[in-house]
DNA sequence: ACTATATCCTGTATGC
DNA sequence: TGCATACAGGATATAG
């Protein structure tokens, strides 16, 4: 699923290819992925023709597409959205439901989303920061993130730490995958409570948070099956490092013991039961 | 104020 | 073969 290293090589592809070029023509395809658009499909689609796109930026998981006018196109990929860069004509991704058509006749922007729970939406004067997305906090790759800070109000947290890197108004980027991963990197198990840990454990959490997202974004991504790819189509390779997400019964890379598959949050957590046993009650 | 859960959505895989 | 069900999970609304 799209977290912050997928999403942000969806922004890096983007980056290369739409900067500076202007919207002739907008297609909605289905209303569902622009939801979010206070005034409407249609008011989607004939108020974006004329713009001139910028350079793509991203907190977490939201990418926004500012324009040079100081409006943003805002863009979440949701479980299953893709940006596709395609020559005009070409067949259209499977789910396609929205293309965005330029004047200079090149490669169209096409957002396709099987699920739909992704979407675009026009920001108001959101080029330089939107205010919806105001409530998302920085995420590890942003240069003005303390993270010692952020170490100290997470260990005052009263949720299980699992909980607490999934929410997006405590560090934004981290999603169910990674989430996992870094907790076997640490050690730690999904429900330990927040306030339990240390200022030093909380700090190494993030730093393997960070450290794993890091090379997940060297190796373009984490792709399980079509559902994930870059804006050309390709797939990324990450999926061969993870060391616990969807790994169970497979042995822990460091004690052998079989990883295990839990319910947990309305989905699966990943973890070593040697490594990262269950904490101990509250002491 | 804080924490936890229900909901949305569809393609794929699995079971009977 | 066909139908039903489980599963994937990010963000938000609602409940506690």
């Amino acid at each position: 699923m799209p977290e912050l290293p997928e999403v942000e090589v969806v922004r890096l592809g983007l980056a290369g290819a739409i900067p500076n070029r202007r919207i002739a023509a907008v297609s909605v395809l289905h209303p569902r992925p622009v939801r979010r658009h206070v005034g409407g499909a249609e008011d989607f689609a004939s108020s974006l023709p004329g713009r001139s796109f910028g350079v793509p930026r991203r907190r977490g998981k939201y990418l926004w597409l500012p324009f040079a006018d100081g409006d943003a196109l805002m863009a979440h990929l949701g479980m299953s959205g893709q940006f596709r860069l395609d020559e005009p004509g070409s067949p259209l991704p499977p789910q396609c439901r929205v293309v965005i058509a330029f004047t200079d006749g090149g490669a169209e922007l096409r957002f396709a989303d099987q699920r739909m729970f992704g979407g675009l939406w026009v920001s108001p004067g959101g080029a330089d920061g939107p205010t919806e997305i105001a409530h998302i906090a920085a995420d590890l790759f942003d240069d003005s993130l303390d993270l010692d800070a952020l170490a100290a109000v997470i260990t005052t947290k009263r949720s299980g730490i699992k909980r607490v890197l999934l929410n997006q108004a405590v560090v934004s980027g981290i999603g169910n995958i990674y989430a996992d991963e870094a907790l076997w990197r640490a050690r730690l198990h999904y429900d330990t409570p927040a306030n339990q840990l240390s200022q030093t454990e909380a700090l190494d959490l993030l730093v393997a948070a960070k450290q794993v997202m890091a090379a997940a974004l060297a190796e373009g991504g984490t792709s399980f099956d079509a559902l994930y790819v870059n804006v050309n189509g390709s797939v990324g390779y990450f999926g061969r490092s993870l060391a616990a997400y969807g790994r169970a019964d497979l042995p822990c890379d460091r004690c052998g013991r079989p990883i295990v598959r839990e319910a947990f949050m309305n989905r699966s957590s990943y973890r070593c039961p040697g490594c990262q046993p269950r904490p101990s009650a509250v002491g």
